[in-house]
DNA sequence: GTCGGATGTTCCCCTCTCCCGAACGAATTA
DNA sequence: TAATTCGTTCGGGAGAGGGGAACATCCGAC
């Protein structure tokens, strides 16, 4: 199937397929054996079993008591992505700064498959308990992040994700339309940054900047907290300016190769 | 072929190991494109083509600019699987703790396809400063994380690894056999930590001790310092508790499901 | 001790995948 | 506008890989 939004072929392997099904699975429930998978996935033990053998051959899997799990080799793979991505360190202690003179929740995410991807995530003292955590995918239409990368991403990249976005209706105060959202991303861009009111967790706001370089949107800060404490007010006056400020650094400090 | 060392048949899957060449390429050289790819790995490019759709399909990799480059998924796997592995907060306050008391470099290791990963890495005030990272593989022989975990093991499974070991000089005092090893680990069941003398790296030694529970060892803590400062004296007396204390310390907080 | 059930492993065969080569499009440069 | 590059698509033929069944191994139960 390969939803090729565009029409294109798509051709996907078979087999490599199967084998990040197990991968998924492995990653979802730990220490899990060959007939368990077999049964879960709907293939043959002996096709599994080869598969497994492979994985465990590239020190992806490991064998742990009876059953498999993901080996440490993945932290590995993860240090190498986070390096590969813009200045990792600038940004882990810009949002660290963040979080700590807000003492909200502060992130740091960028676009990946039309979606919101968080690279970075600090927690500050007064910070709510929110599920997203580093590696997690969110809609763009529903975030504060998402939106302003929206807003200041190439227009036929924008138009290309919203025209494969499929909304839902988060919460009551979520966009639910490209009209409302390309009218949300006008504003965004005029005055400078993004704003959540509620629209991807009842209860929770955010204000998001923009972390941009000569040509492109490298992605965007952003912090979160209550609606109690994110009023009106703060909102579009004090906040705003701490995520700028930040996103300011990570711009200056961020070296391109 | 699947060098499995007890003749046993390893069926591989082709297009998969493809596909994780791909992956390993990418995260050595982020941004590259079909053509090049296919040339260093000596695939057509239609092969190469349809494997990096696959993979993008799977969100394992992602477009950026021209060519492609490891998603922050990865980020989120690596995620999961911290936690699969024991208590990770526990492991992270204990080696932080451990670092911040005695100043050097405090790991947290333990045992994968019969060599050392890093699971956690905490550099104290004075910490050198040494290539090892975490989900870094290292061997067994030359380290003291690998011998104390060897020297806990169950008999079978060390002996499986220890079969399996190829022995390379790596330093002047580098262990080059299994007699030597055997005797070394005979004497760390005996005395409860395990101590790398410059095996591994030249100027440097650690001490270790090992985390198990009732049936089974996890892995083990160590401190890594030079030579000047981790004098015979210390390194037999001092540095033992400090690591024996947090190995105690996780396993008494580490809670087996 | 022995049986039964569950597991992981191996083998062989047949089909369908997937790798290649070549042609095509698109984009950039001269 | 031609020429070179890149990514993409397509069809075919070889061989890979999925399935099934038999084997091996380990367990607990009786």
């Amino acid at each position: 199937m390969t939803l090729t939004p565009d029409g294109r072929s798509g051709r996907t392997i078979r087999s490599v397929q199967i084998a990040f099904n197990i991968i998924e699975t492995l990653q979802e429930r730990d220490r899990i054996g060959v007939t368990e998978l077999a049964d879960e996935l709907g293939h043959s033990k002996s096709t599994v079993h080869s598969h497994l053998q492979t994985l465990e051959e590239r020190k992806i899997i490991v064998r742990d008591g009876d059953g498999y799990r993901l080996s440490l080799r993945i932290l590995d793979m993860a240090a190498d992505v986070r390096d590969q991505v813009g200045n990792y360190d600038v940004i882990q202690d810009e949002v660290e700064a963040l979080a700590a003179e807000t003492g909200e929740i502060a992130q740091f995410g960028l676009e990946e498959h039309g979606q919101v991807s968080y690279l970075y995530k600090a927690t500050g003292e007064r910070a709510v308990v929110t599920a997203s955590q580093v590696g997690m995918q969110q809609p763009m239409y529903s975030t504060s992040l998402g939106k302003t990368i929206l807003a200041y991403l190439p227009p036929e990249r924008t138009e290309e994700i919203v025209r494969n976005t499929e909304f839902e209706q988060i919460t009551s105060q979520t966009i639910t339309g490209p009209e409302e959202l390309y009218d949300e991303l006008e504003e965004i861009s005029e005055r400078g940054y993004g704003i959540d009111d509620e629209e991807n967790i009842e209860g929770l706001r955010c204000v998001a900047a923009p972390v941009r370089n000569e040509e492109t949107i490298l992605g965007a800060v952003s912090i979160t907290g209550p609606s109690s404490r994110f009023t009106d007010d703060r909102i579009h006056d004090e906040l705003p300016e701490y995520v700028t400020r930040a996103a300011n650094v990570i711009e200056l400090n961020t070296k391109f190769s």
